[in-house]
RNA sequence: GACCCGUUGGUGAAGCGGUUUAACACGCCGCCCUCUCAAGGCGGUAGUUUCAUGGGUUCAAAUCCCAUACGGGCCA
């Protein structure tokens, strides 16, 4: 058996070679300085919002710079996978609407020339390259099994040797090929590892462009490159994919720091370019006073579709993915109104390399100021679509009371200083709730009054501004007098100055009386601008409403 | 255990050897405006013999170097 033969042996039903694939996926032809990028998440569990932020990060690179945005599917732990995993990460990418250029766009459709863009369709082309490797005895069978890794860890341990399989302890390095040969014909179940040139005691040196200048000791480990079932570790299919899709930057977690040298070693040994290499920070979470990256497993809060649950507008969650990648971003996005979140020009340099806790104030205060932006017919219209998945009951009463639902939405809305007072979109119902018939039914122990609460007195008031001083089609201003005058009538003070620097000669004050008004017509003390509100209810509704108190 | 990365107020951070009495934003607090709330205005909070700690280099260090501590990661 020559070595072709064998890889052939070890490495069977490949139907192409290298040259075949080198030749299928050529340079692409891209303006200079163009960035290839790609964002590769594993379909085992729900979309983590590192995920939404690589890819928000990824877009920008690319589409500010000619240059490509894929996504690709890591699917080689078929043990971890997770149903729908993958629809899972295309729906995240659709609905947070960061597009890319190529990659996976259904269960069975993808977009691109440079695919599969699915790790498990790609088992031909990893065999090839393994083979080759092979024939340049770069590679080689092992037959070491769990157990005798484990052994062999320990007894590292003791001796106080580094861990791992390399060197003389890489026992199947030199097997020969006969021997080999028989093991497979009985049965033994083998790996493909690399067979490592690597010198722990070299040190390498090579640049990142988010950690800078990072040095390590070259890789002597044999690191499996083919598993069992056939398909490839990271490690190689990171090499294989990028090399193949052309990808110039690497943009991953900086977990992956630390197998550098591997990946290095790998693309040499292959004859391929290195690329550029980005490790960027995670994104942390503070937990019993320590910090930890957030997790898929311990903390749902990570999952992208949360904040859609939440009903936090997309535009907030990524002016936050991009303030924790530039904090520039803010700075630039508040230059003009016609910048785009898509079009900020995302640096490496000013990345942060240590990792940045996760902030949910910060979001909120994010989602308000997006909100407060919007105009009341796109703010409804969010909502609604909102209701329609999480609150039907709401989203049919909005249906029907749409004129109203917009009426009070618009209230102080526009301009430059709007009210900030919808956090999210699941923060509209509890707010607006009382302008609708539906919903109206307070029990009269839920009416929030405040300083005056004599049933007597609300009597009092409610029907002296019903009779002689309501009028639906006054003006804000008349309107506002005629409070004013009503409040000194009836012995109260209508100048808050005035009742501050004397107020035991009033009974209350200008303020009190609204909250009367307010309260009865809503059942809240804290409501927007009264006088917007009364309008919206129109004088049938607040003659009903007061009804109760009179 | 080996190797690697990090450490500026409660949070995100600016800072790249002298222009720093360490920007800006979020949060928090107070006052003003005011019919409540929100928004807005003003001020404060908070790192302030300080940039994790200790040494060093330098005329000069948050900024450069070394060590330690503590976080984080990775290998198994």
């Amino acid at each position: 058996m020559n070595r072709k033969e064998y890889a052939d042996f070890l490495v069977p039903n490949i139907q192409h070679d290298t040259e075949y694939y080198e030749k299928k996926y050529p340079k692409r032809n891209l303006k200079e300085g163009a960035i290839v990028v790609r964002v590769a998440p594993s379909p085992t569990g729900f979309v983590h919002f590192g995920t939404l932020f690589q890819g928000q990060v990824n877009h920008n690179l690319a589409k500010n710079s000619g240059g490509v945005f894929m996504l690709r599917i890591e699917d080689t732990d078929q043990k971890r996978e997770v149903e729908n995993g993958i629809s899972e990460i295309i729906e995240a990418f659709r609905f947070y609407n960061i597009t890319y250029d190529e990659g996976p766009i259904s269960k069975t459709e993808e977009k691109g020339n440079y695919g599969p863009y699915t790790q498990s369709k790609r088992k031909d082309i990893y065999g090839a390259y393994v083979k080759s490797l092979i024939e340049k005895d770069l590679a080689y069978p092992s037959f070491i099994t769990e157990e005798e890794l484990e052994n062999l860890r320990h007894e590292q341990e003791v001796s106080k040797s580094r861990i791992g399989y390399y060197g003389r302890f890489a026992t199947d390095r030199n097997l020969p090929m006969e021997e080999v040969i028989q093991k497979i014909k009985n049965g033994e179940k083998y790996v493909i590892r690399l067979k490592s040139p690597g010198n722990f005691d070299h040190k390498i040196t090579f640049y990142d462009l988010v950690k800078g200048k990072v040095e390590m000791p070259e890789n002597d480990i044999d690191h499996v490159i083919l598993k069992g079932d056939g398909l490839p570790t990271y490690h190689f299919a990171h090499v294989i994919d990028d090399h193949l899709m052309h990808t110039t930057h690497i943009t991953r977690g900086d977990e992956w720091l630390s197998s550098l040298p591997i990946h290095i070693q790998m693309h040499e040994m292959l004859g391929f370019e290195v690329p550029q290499y980005a490790h960027i920070a995670p994104i942390m979470k503070e937990e019993d006073g320590k910090r930890r990256k957030i997790s898929k497993r311990k903390d749902p809060e990570a999952n992208v579709f949360e904040f859609k649950k939440q009903g936090i507008p997309i535009e907030a969650v990524k002016e936050y993915l991009m303030t924790l990648s530039n904090s520039n971003f803010e700075a630039w996005f508040e230059e003009d109104e016609t910048k785009e979140i898509d079009h900020f020009p995302i640096t490496f340099e000013k990345m942060n390399v240590a990792g940045a806790l996760f902030d949910m104030e910060k979001i909120i205060n994010l989602s308000k100021n997006f909100i407060a932006r919007l105009t009341a017919e796109e703010f409804f219209q969010r909502i609604l679509n909102w209701a329609e998945e999480y609150d039907t009951n709401f989203a049919n009463i909005l249906k029907k009371e749409k004129q109203d639902a917009i009426r009070i939405l618009n209230i102080e809305r526009g301009g430059i200083k709007p009210r900030k007072d919808y956090s999210s979109y699941s923060d509209v119902h509890k707010n607006i709730w009382y302008i609708f018939d539906e919903e109206f039914h307070p029990k009269k122990e839920e009416y929030e009054f405040d300083k005056i609460t004599d049933p007597e007195e609300i009597k009092i008031i409610l029907k002296t501004y019903l009779e002689k001083y309501y009028n639906e089609e006054d003006t804000q201003d008349v309107w506002f007098d005629k409070i004013k005058q009503m409040t000194q009538t009836l012995g109260y003070a209508a100048n808050m100055k005035e009742y501050k620097q004397n107020p035991e000669k009033y009974k209350g004050n200008v303020a009190d009386i609204s909250t009367v008004i307010r309260v009865a017509a809503t059942s809240k003390k804290q409501t927007p601008n009264l006088y917007d509100i009364l309008q919206i209810l129109g004088k049938e509704r607040i003659q009903k409403r007061f009804a109760k108190w009179m």
